[in-house]
DNA sequence: CGTATATTTGAATAATCGTTCAATAATAAT
DNA sequence: ATTATTATTGAACGATTATTCAAATATACG
């Protein structure tokens, strides 16, 4: 009873993401985005409000896929030190959008204190993010695999801080020189938390 | 032999500085610094080029001076390991400016990638810090303070990350509310680097 | 005092910003 | 085929952007 629509929302969001990723929340203009997305502004506000709401909506894409790729890695098979260890491995293989470094944290940098809605929901996402590694750190103390001298909370906190400044390693393009130190770095940094 | 300058150069840079800090390049007008510095455009133009040269200039102010902080923090008496945890003391304590984080890191992730001036200013100053991190650990190794078996380069580069990550907190505003965990965190992560 | 030099003022500039809207187009139901 | 409903188009909107510039102002020197 009504024209369809001819855009795959999923589609629009992932191409806006890259652009918002790629150049920040105020760099990017809504003529970047018409070229991104190839939706005509009238489009692009009909379907999603506003340059913020398009915004939040990436965000929240980027997070949820984010996190599903985390508890992937981590809860698979017996081994979570192992699992933990496939995870950083592979945040530093992903050469792909090494440049671009970590929506989560390029957006929490750019706008955690000056955007409430931002705000709010990178701390929830931050809450998730955690809960995992707790989630894995208390399984791998059941199999033995970690002292009981450091609670696990401490310990999750421990391994945030490090991908949170790998995070910022990527963004700098320092990576794409020297990614044998960086690597030889983060390695170090993970068996130092974990084996103290 | 002509009009003289009515403003303090200092004095601007930091006002200048202040805002740019706080709320990033992009999202800094000039209309905001026109009333963070009390200058006029014109005046502004006159002295300082143009919004990107007069922010470049803010950042080469910013990290000459935590550069010279860090050093000073670092080389001081002959418990070198000390210093390292007083420097980490410091950086966890600065609540005045915490919800702003770090300008070298804020700046790192909205620019580097896009802005080769700032990308070598930055990678520059990394350098310097760095330095400063791997000389202070060659001393400590010296005094006999930490074991043969990792190289200082390595450490010197898992202290930055850490460094890194919890700038990353600090502008998530996390520490205001969790202080005493972030700094527990921090804490741990330090003595796990250090005493590996 | 008068002149040369440099700074400050603040209005004006053109470009770009996010957003809106009337016109057009495409479908489903009648 | 007509109608009702919604999507798309792309020009137009006012606001804001970084920047410029002529006029006014303030000093130092002759």
């Amino acid at each position: 009873m009504a024209r369809p629509l001819e855009h795959n929302r999923e589609e629009v969001i992932s191409a806006a993401m890259n652009v918002f990723w790629d150049k920040g929340y105020s760099a990017t203009s809504m003529a970047d985005l018409k070229i991104a997305t190839g939706l005509n502004p009238g489009s692009l506000y009909a379907s999603y409000q506003s340059k913020e709401d398009l915004f939040i909506e990436t965000l929240e894409f980027y997070c949820d896929q984010s996190i599903e790729n985390i508890e992937l890695d981590l809860f698979q098979g017996s081994d979570f030190i192992k699992n933990i260890h496939a995870l950083f491995k592979r945040l530093l293989g992903s050469n792909d959008d090494s440049g671009k470094g970590c929506f989560f944290v390029n957006t929490l940098i750019e706008m955690s204190p000056h955007n409430p809605r931002v705000k709010t929901l990178l701390e929830k996402y931050t809450e998730k993010y955690k809960s995992a590694f707790v989630a894995v750190l208390a399984r791998a103390r059941e199999k033995g695999q970690i002292a009981n001298s450091i609670d696990t909370n401490t310990m999750a906190g421990q391994l945030m801080l490090a991908i949170w400044g790998l995070r910022v390693m990527q963004r700098s393009g320092l990576c794409v020189d020297k990614s044998n130190e960086v690597a030889t770095i983060v390695e170090r940094q993970l068996k130092s938390i974990l084996s103290f």
